[in-house]
DNA sequence: AACTATTTATAAGA
DNA sequence: TTCTTATAAATAGTT
């Protein structure tokens, strides 16, 4: 606007445009400000540059969170009030969700039986039975995976003692006999080829992370238990 | 600035403010956008006025909600961006907490059991063999309480019963006897005061929210143990 | 909303 | 970036 008009479409020279950005970006906040005064408004600019950087201008006496908020106000919706309600929603749906399921687990437990009827109290007995009985078959089952386990582990053992008994006969009669094929390491023939991993299997199983919400369930006589399924896994 | 020089101050004459506020406001936006096209920026202006009216320029190739990220990621962690993480992270611990409640139901069930080691299984067994003794004992309560009720109920009936027998007799007698004290209203002894209530209890029980989750838990059986409840209520 | 005298903004050059 | 300055654009006051 002096010197000569000039178009209004992008500026190409680099340099130009930036000189130009700076000089008007002044002009506009200045304007910006005369506004605010004259009229007694508010007024927020944000600018981002070609280059992505950002100026701001905001009238004194106000914030731009502050003009952000009237802005969402009045235009309603949009922007992320509704991002913000949805997840309000969504946790809110969480959160019942979770107390139904607490409630129902506390029913499980024999607590909280006010709320149920007669017949779901029925209803509940026989579910809980079932489930115990189909509990206790997989217990069974996990049992006698365990001593057939044992048992093939044992018949394992048994063969490496016999060799090593035979060997060491051969080597009475004749101390060159053969090379040392076995050593005697039972430990390998029992799956554990590290000497320490038994011991770390006797640490609280901390990644079966459920038992913080009822910490009742896994309790008293754990240590013996847990040697022993140790030994037979 | 024109026909003469103004003092940047607050137009006092609302209706001069007005005025101005308008050609202004238009003057900053033409100038927004001209910024916006010769040097390939992106604009955001946001006006309130001194009447609370709201105006807004912003760049064609971008959107209000565009700017205000960009410019909450320049400005550093502020606004609402931590309210929105810190939400972020309730809703993902609650789904957390969610999963494992449930596990812990459908493992009540019967199902899931490969997460549980041998002695966590026995645990579980214990357990809910206690809270089915618990709540054994709870039915037959609720049942001892019925009996009792139902007893009395009787009773009460049997009594009315024999005094109507016993005014019967009485009217035989002297056809003036006495006035109309006792009308028969069995309903209203048995604590059922306005007859249609006996119907709304043979309804669904949808107020019973906990059975979304396990539907099967409420199921067969239960139209006339529903009818036999609602009478012993 | 239109006009216009005047002020202000600014493009180009230094 | 800043200053200069000729000129374009904006606009205060008026109609």
């Amino acid at each position: 606007m002096a010197r000569g008009k000039i178009q209004i479409k992008k500026i190409e020279n680099q340099t130009n445009r930036q000189v130009t950005y700076s000089k008007r970006r002044n002009g506009l906040f200045k304007k910006a400000h005369e506004l605010t005064v004259l009229c007694d408004a508010r007024v927020s600019i944000i600018m981002i540059s070609s280059t992505q950087k950002l100026h701001e201008y905001i009238s004194p006496s106000t914030s731009t969170k502050q003009v952000f908020d009237q802005y969402q106000k009045a235009v309603g919706v949009d922007l992320w009030s509704s991002h913000y309600e949805k997840m309000q929603e969504h946790l809110k749906k969480l959160k019942d969700v979770n107390r139904n399921l607490r409630r129902e687990i506390r029913q499980r437990m024999g607590e909280s039986l006010n709320d149920l009827g007669y017949d779901q109290m029925v209803n509940l007995i026989e579910d809980m039975d079932s489930s115990l009985r189909l509990i206790r078959e997989r217990k069974y089952k996990v049992i006698g995976n365990q001593i057939e386990t044992s048992k093939k582990k044992l018949r394992n053992v048994e063969e490496i003692h016999r060799n090593l008994v035979l060997e060491l006969d051969a080597r009475q009669e004749d101390p060159h006999y053969g090379l040392v094929e076995h050593d005697g390491d039972y430990n390998s023939v029992l799956g554990f080829p590290h000497g320490p991993r038994i011991i770390a299997l006797r640490l609280p199983p901390n990644h079966h992370h459920h038992h913080h919400h009822h910490p009742g369930l896994h309790g008293g006589g754990a240590a013996s238990d847990l040697t022993t399924f140790a030994l037979l896994e």
